[in-house]
DNA sequence: GCCTGAGTTCGATGAATGTCAAACTTCGAT
DNA sequence: ATCGAAGTTTGACATTCATCGAACTCAGGC
């Protein structure tokens, strides 16, 4: 087992506050909306993100925190996907409402 | 005309990220919440807010700029409106997504 | 073995933001 | 005219949070 990732929590235990408070960053709700549309998994550096590494750390970090993203570790690559399905099933039409309403705008 | 009541923004000059901010804040989403479960008018007071008075009205403020309440005086009582239609056409679904995780967590 | 690339950890810092108390304003009723 | 109820304004304060650089870890390839 990879003991390098710690453990992601399970969509029961997580708040809607923990959910907005993960999304109402600029870079976190780009990062999801980037993985909602690619639909495949993409590595951390494979977003273009406008911070540094220790920064892009954390933001990844709370999304996981969050539930948002589950990841893995492949090579020494860190692999995030979406975890779309289990989250519409504890917050129906959250996601897509804010991903819709975040193209929008980008 | 009563001026005691700074302009209401467009919807269509309201952010995403605007609307998150406001709604990110426990406080300020059970009283959307309220408004949307009652669907009637409810003036500042009528909320069992667990501020002060001046941490209320700031709140109130938060909801108005960011296009969610729209407010009015009758006498001296401030009434609160949700913006409800206005804010499913700027950004669909939302609204609900969020009053409905939210109901089911308090 | 050694280097490189990917990401983490660890403080530190600066900016927002939620909170309150106190003084004030304003309308309506007595 | 006065009083009270409703809400605002104005600082002030504490906490949180995004951000960074520098040092570190760790796997894989040369």
């Amino acid at each position: 087992m990879d003991d390098r990732i710690p453990p992601h929590p399970s969509l029961q235990d997580v708040t809607l506050q923990q959910v907005l408070e993960a999304l109402v960053d600029p870079v976190r709700r780009g990062i999801v909306t980037r993985l909602w549309d690619s639909d495949t998994d993409i590595k951390c550096g494979g977003f273009d993100l406008t911070v540094s590494k220790s920064t892009a750390t954390h933001h990844f970090n709370v999304l996981r925190e969050a539930g948002l993203i589950r990841q893995n570790y492949v090579g020494t690559a860190r692999m995030n996907t979406l975890r779309r399905d289990e989250l519409e099933e504890a917050f129906p039409g959250l996601l897509e409402a804010i991903v819709t309403a975040d193209r929008r705008e980008t």
